[in-house]
RNA sequence: GGGGGGAUACCAAAGCGGCCAACUGGGACGGACUGUAAAUCCGUUGUCUUACGACUUCGCAGGUUCGAAUCCUGCUCCCCCCA
């Protein structure tokens, strides 16, 4: 058995943690688990840090439980939030319940190992469980005074917070009474803003059967600016393809900032010590930035997206000319582009379009500029290329050779791309 | 309950009868430099428009005026001080 403590904490992963953890940690193989709350049918790489959390318990030799919250989801946790959300319906909930499911599957191993990980939805074990009984069995052991004097509900008090939102913690903490009578599951981690959450189950532990148990939990991470880390322009990065492309999702690692790195590398990644300061060592920090971007593409998405977004990116990027992106054939161009925005028209319609304004902006029916006089900014600007050629004047007819007789690829700023796509008629 | 101050574009903050689509700072976006970085510098930033310009904005609703973000009336909301 690895000494996990000493793992997590050269990677700057612990925020805190009950005193005892180490010891249990070193005394046997512990069950520990993390809770998901299914808000989205996709996790996003917010979420990506805590699983690297149970990632790292299991390489460690310990056996991890990956919790969806398919009861407390119902709910709504109120910590550090501001206010009061609306509940999601039931057919949401179900639906990103699977959705979390399925993706926490490619993390951790599943196997038949006796520290192989588990999967939990909370669910199971409130369904049956009748309010009476719950104010009987749970809610008298814990009490109000207790729970207001979190940190994480304290702002609320004074905003508002319904009952059901204030029950959250309750319901946390059972889960983990619930865990530890049942599964021997001695360890709750998370994010270090569930702390309170945690430690409300750390104490109906106590108090309801004076089981051990502890709570370990790990920094929120924020950007060098201070801001939350894990959203770029378009919003949260996640994790399913389909809301955040590959190739997007590959680039936003590629140009994380570079006081980000460090803490990136160590959270997001299972390199060694010696290999991340041996990466560190290099002046310009481009290479370390592959290696991280290669190495989280690869574990959220596969080898062969990796390998795509790289082309993409290449080409997009690199000193590529023209006669390179003609060079491409289009089933290249085509796979090269899936996660960049398209639009298609007609031989007609792109003739039709006077200049370079109205081609980027109506005839492509607003995609790229949404009107004339922003298109023509731009290209004033200098900031809109065509084939990675500059355009120069708004008000020159388009003459463009296609990129495979049928695309044209446009760029907007210096990461913005688009492909048009020409077709007959 | 008494007294005072305020509400301006994404945010902050000037303007207090025409020169105001509205100073300035931040943010955002684009450009140069570079390492697809940071810092720096430059440009854009209500909508539409090649341009001239047109149209809609300064809490909400009315009014005065040739003309209002600026004056008047009412309404809504915020803050401060004294009780």
């Amino acid at each position: 058995m690895k000494d996990l403590i000493a793992e997590l904490r050269w990677r700057g992963m612990i925020q805190d943690m009950t005193p005892g953890t180490e010891e249990q940690l070193k005394k046997e193989m512990t069950h520990a688990y993390i809770g998901f709350d299914p808000t989205a049918d996709s996790l996003h790489i917010g979420n990506l840090a805590t699983i690297m959390l149970l990632k790292q318990l299991q390489l460690a030799g310990h056996k991890p439980y990956a919790l969806v919250g398919g009861a407390t989801g119902m709910i709504g946790d109120p910590s550090f939030k501001n206010a009061e959300r609306n509940l999601l319906d039931e057919d949401t909930l179900r639906h990103n319940q699977e959705g979390i499911h399925k993706q926490l599957h490619r993390f951790l191993d599943f196997g038949e190992a006796p520290n192989a990980a588990v999967m939990l939805n909370n669910y199971d074990w409130f369904k049956e469980f009748s309010f009476l009984g719950f104010l009987r069995d749970v809610g008298k052991h814990i009490t109000i005074n207790y729970m207001t004097s979190k940190d994480s509900v304290k702002k609320r008090l004074e905003s508002g917070l319904s009952f059901t939102e204030f029950s959250y913690q309750l319901l946390q903490g059972y889960d983990f009474y619930y865990l530890n009578k049942n599964m021997g599951i001695k360890l709750q981690m998370g994010g270090s803003d569930q702390w309170g959450n945690i430690t409300t189950g750390t104490e109906l532990i106590r108090r309801m059967s004076g089981g051990e148990a502890h709570a370990l939990t790990t920094p929120l991470l924020t950007k060098a600016d201070g801001t939350k880390f894990g959203k770029s322009e378009g919003g949260n990065v996640w994790l399913d393809p389909e809301r955040t492309s590959p190739y997007q999702f590959y680039q936003f690692w590629l140009n994380v900032r570079d006081e980000d790195l460090p803490r990136l590398l160590r959270v997001y990644t299972l390199f060694s010590e010696e290999e991340i300061i041996g990466l560190e060592q290099n002046p310009n920090p481009n290479e370390a930035k592959r290696e991280l971007a290669r190495e989280v593409t690869t574990r959220v998405h596969s080898e062969k997206e990796y390998l795509q977004a790289v082309k993409a990116s290449n080409i997009l990027f690199g000193r590529s000319t023209v006669e390179d992106l003609q060079d491409i054939d289009e089933r290249t161009l085509l796979q090269v582009f899936e996660g960049v925005p398209q639009v298609s028209l007609t031989k007609d319609a792109l003739s039709a379009a006077q200049d370079y304004a109205e081609l980027l902006s109506e005839t492509t029916q607003g995609l790229i500029f949404s009107s004339k006089g922003e298109a023509r900014r731009m290209i004033k600007g200098g900031g809109v290329s065509i084939n990675k050629v500059k355009v120069e004047d708004a008000n020159r007819t388009p003459e463009t050779h296609l990129l495979q007789g049928k695309y044209l690829l446009v760029q907007k700023g210096k990461k913005n791309y688009y492909l048009i796509s020409v077709v007959e008629g």
